[in-house]
RNA sequence: GUCCCUGUAGCUCAGUUGGAUAGAGUACUACCCUCCGAAGGUAGGGGUCACAAGUUCAAUUCUUGUCAGGGACACCA
């Protein structure tokens, strides 16, 4: 309908001669500002030279369609629509016939996108700040698959590096404690319960057998347990990867040092102290960064380097990295090896997420995985479920900044929206139950209350603001309509009783709710989110 | 010191990329189940949109500055 009335205006500014404006169409606040409004007048008081009261008449005086029921001009200049209501009538047979594809799209037009998020290292389990990531990138990749783009979600495996020098040590460590000898546990060392497990299981499985193990035993043990745990965690909290890309993996298929050398080639490298150093601050960043130490050794920029250059190979027309703000100074050294190698920058979309911070007490405490002090997402989900963490996740913007309170949010876990939205999937699904009908009428004949027509509204605009979502990247969108339109089914229900005497009605309003449903359902699915049939 | 994010009702947060009378939840108050699920609905109070200038017909929204909170500034990853 928007674009309707767009093309409308369109035509009659061209008849005054106007073109090459931005036409805007919105949904006014008030019912009293029309179902539809333009602030086209007020944008062209300037360029006409003229009263936007005038022009607001002139171009309503040059609309004439079926489609609208009444224009009004109101001051200072914004031009009203009153529109007939049999669109919203088309667009309820629309969602029963798609069904489960009721609000896809063509916009993406199988642009290929990347987004990668969570990657957490394999030093730890997941915890709730990769929870607030992984519901994030997930969502956003279900948006934008819906609106047909080609989308792979893929996690970074950080499997080489000190940081798993160091959870091998801290894995011996622990095993040797368990076998009454003494082996340090490093300075960097990882504390948390699921090493000591670990420890645990080798023990029981092999007693001391394995005191003279080396180290990469050890440390590939680790990697190889953490890294089930973590994908067994995310697959419950349903995040289903489609590439899994390793940090050995990309050392092996590319050779580092050549890429440095083709750094240095272009004149962006230079010694220092007996370092090699990034000559970024030329490009985005404001200082340089090492890339090969005194001691010989590579810094950790260097195999990233390489494996945004391997996704930049894969031929993506959009990637998307998902970091949380503790990495934001990272961003400009990236992004500026991405150019100094002679690929679009632009290309590479890098969000930022707000960290949450854990309260335990009422005081903040800081997470780490050293000191194995978090809540874990394992926790999260059987404390409250995937469904109330998805929403609750989502529901804010990324530069939000959350405070999490495992206990407060298990007691309070019913205060969830999600429950809300929930509620009115089980409500109509509870109808649906004493009476259903599967046959679609050609035409409906009972629909035209104002009740009616504010459910009809909220369910056609769900088309909208899927592809809001998808272009805005903001999947926090859906969770705001979705509540919305809970809240006018909830609303319909209470004013309106569906299944009466009268047969031709009650049809007609079954099929009202069913497609309240399904809108639910497929808004639910973008999140993640599925609802339950009873509560 | 430099950079990023934030500041909206007591609390938690939205705010359609600059529009008309700034909205929800929660908490508080008072109503509504003889009837499809009360995990619901209706009504009420509660605001200097941190502050100050600027741009504009129009600023919570954009620009600059100030104040406050969070985070980042490694030859760690």
């Amino acid at each position: 309908m928007k674009e309707i009335l767009i093309d409308l205006i369109k035509k009659a500014l061209e008849k005054m001669n106007v073109s090459n404006i931005l036409i805007e169409v919105e949904q006014p606040k008030i019912k009293e500002n029309g179902d539809y409004s333009s602030n086209i007048a007020l944008k062209l008081t300037k360029i006409l030279n003229k009263n936007p009261m005038d022009i607001a008449n002139e171009i309503a005086a040059n609309i004439d369609s079926n489609d609208i029921k009444k224009i009004e001009i109101k001051s200072p200049g914004f031009i009203n629509f009153f529109v007939n209501k049999g669109y919203l009538l088309e667009n309820l047979k629309n969602v029963l016939i798609e069904k489960d594809k009721y609000g896809s799209s063509n916009i993406g037009n199988r642009k290929k996108i990347n987004i990668e998020f969570v990657s957490a290292n394999p030093t730890g389990i997941l915890h709730i700040g990769n929870a607030r990531g992984g519901a994030y990138g997930d969502s956003l990749a279900r948006i934008l698959r819906f609106c047909n783009y080609d989308v792979t979600e893929e996690y970074y495996i950080n499997d080489a590096g000190n940081q798993i020098v160091n959870l091998g040590e801290s894995l011996k460590s622990r095993y040797y404690e368990k076998c009454g000898k003494n082996y340090p546990m490093p300075e960097e060392g990882y504390h948390g319960k699921e090493i000591i497990d670990m420890a645990n299981d080798l023990y029981n499985e092999y007693q001391d057998k394995l005191l003279e193990n080396n180290l990469d035993y050890f440390k590939e043990y680790a990697t190889k347990v953490l890294l089930e745990k973590i994908f067994k965690d995310l697959k419950e909290y349903r995040i289903n990867y489609d590439v899994y890309t390793s940090e050995l993996a990309i050392k092996n298929k590319y050779n580092l040092y050549e890429i440095i050398e083709r750094l240095t080639k272009k004149g962006y490298t230079y010694e220092r102290d007996g370092a090699i150093w990034f000559k970024c601050s030329e490009i985005f960043d404001n200082t340089d960064h090492v890339l090969i130490k005194e001691d010989k050794t590579l810094t950790y920029l260097v195999p990233d380097i390489a494996y945004h250059l391997d996704k930049y190979n894969r031929g993506f027309d959009k990637m998307i990295d998902i970091f949380g703000t503790d990495h934001h100074g990272y961003v400009a050294r990236l992004k500026s090896s991405i150019k100094a190698l002679g690929n679009d920058p632009e290309k590479l979309e890098v969000k930022l997420l707000q960290l949450v911070r854990l309260i335990e007490d009422g005081s903040v405490v800081k997470m780490s995985k050293r000191t194995g002090k978090s809540v874990t997402l394992k926790e999260l989900i059987d404390e409250v479920g995937v469904n109330a963490a998805r929403y609750y996740f989502v529901k804010s913007s990324l530069d939000t900044q959350m405070d999490f309170d495992l206990n407060l949010a298990k007691s309070k876990s019913n205060e969830n929206p999600v429950y809300y939205v929930c509620y009115a999937y089980a409500r109509i699904a509870s109808i649906l139950k004493e009476v259903n009908y599967d046959e679609i009428p050609q035409k409906f004949d009972t629909l035209n209350d104002e009740d009616t027509y504010n459910v009809l509204e909220k369910v056609y605009e769900f088309k909208e603001v899927v592809k809001s979502a998808a272009q805005r990247e903001l999947p926090h969108l859906i969770t705001n309509y979705v509540y919305d339109l809970a809240n006018v089914f909830h609303n319909y229900y209470s004013n309106v009783r569906i299944i009466t005497d009268d047969l031709q009605a009650t049809k007609e309003k079954i099929m009202l709710v069913k497609a309240v449903q399904q809108t639910i359902k497929n808004a639910l699915n973008l999140i993640g989110v599925i609802p339950p049939e009873k509560m």
